[in-house]
DNA sequence: CTTGGTTTTGAACAAGCGTTCAGTTAAACC
DNA sequence: GGTTTAACTGAACGCTTGTTCAAAACCAAG
């Protein structure tokens, strides 16, 4: 009978998972071996197979996993105003970012390192992310509490901006993740209303 | 007495730079083996040699060239107004790093894959790039023609999402660069000056 | 045509790569 | 306490890595 209490694999396998995520986030998947991720997990590297064909199917789960989770945790559509629904991504961007910067760095550093397929699969998981900000523009613009020249290049400028955050913001630092929320829907939200001056 | 016409060194040199900065910037330096930026030139991996002491200068180096040129082309501090700066580094920024893809992904991608002592002059060269538009932000802001309630945070948020144009913006496409200029300065723009509401 | 120097080749080096697998270990069941 | 089986080891596979270097190729000047 299959030994399901006090498997070692239960144990070793998100230990697997997690020393591949901070070595790739780290130094690139090319950089890194199958080997040191065993050193960092402690075990062999033959070891490693028990958890993952291979390793190039171990940077696709991890990526995968992220965009799901990303996916997953996305508030819904709800029947709040577009601005408070903008706020409400804004903030939620910034957060769910802010837990997870191995995750975040890899899943758009290492895009070029998946096989077609796999790249294909992650491409699509990001763009449904994107549209779910467009769409949130593109209901703001249709009543006119925002004004945006075009709404995809919008998105994509506001997602630049905010994933930006990644690569500075540590806690503990000089500003709270509050504050850094708040500065940030603050430039997204002048951003996309009227100007004061009133051109283009 | 040392050959100076018709030497191939004064060819191979350039192609070699050429090669390596076309494929690490498609696979990222770790990836790229030194016979296959030979192989792209049409040499053997040897012959390399005679051109950078080794694999990471040759990455350092094109980094170097790649911040020395940007912070060369930057426009420098004129008389004008703080808006018309503003305007002018934004247009810049994009104009720049549009004609220079592959140079620029690898410029902030291939961080990581620096040794330390590289890695801390590059970063001296970003840092006075940033430091351009941070002096353009506090003196509008001092002039009461910005209000930024950060000028370091709206710094890197203004330099994050020009950045990401070069991740999709392909000239021939939907939108010329003028276009996106235009649009990008619009957001700009807004981002830094009094918003409609008067908030925060 | 010979000389002199630059540039390139091609082989070699030790080290590391991803992956496989027969064999050992150890824990959970009967 | 013996049996079963998942988990892991450790060695091995063939191949690639960055780098070195003596020898060859090449070209311009004398």
């Amino acid at each position: 009978m299959a030994r399901t209490t006090g498997s070692h694999s239960d144990i070793t396998g998100p230990r697997v998972r997690a020393a591949a995520l901070k070595l790739f986030a780290r130094d690139g998947f090319a950089a890194v071996s199958m080997r040191q991720i065993a050193r960092e997990v402690g075990v062999q590297a033959g070891a490693l197979y028990n958890y993952t064909p291979d390793k190039q199917t171990l940077l696709f789960d991890l990526m995968r996993t992220h965009m799901e989770e990303l996916l997953e945790a996305l508030p819904a559509p709800a029947d709040a105003s577009v601005m408070d629904r903008l706020e409400e991504f804004v903030r939620f961007h910034i957060a769910f970012h802010h837990e997870r910067p191995d995750a975040v760095f890899i899943a758009y550093m290492e895009l070029r390192s998946l096989e077609p397929e796999n790249f294909a699969r992650i491409e699509a998981l990001r763009r449904r992310y994107e549209t779910a900000l467009e769409d949130i523009l593109a209901a703001g613009a249709a009543q006119d509490v925002f004004v945006v020249a075009d709404t995809k290049i919008t998105t994509l400028a506001v997602i630049a901006m905010l994933t930006g955050v990644t690569t500075w913001f540590r806690a503990g630092g000089r500003l709270s993740l509050g504050a850094v929320q708040d500065q940030y829907w603050d430039m997204v939200r002048r951003m996309v209303t009227r100007p004061p001056g009133g051109t283009v």
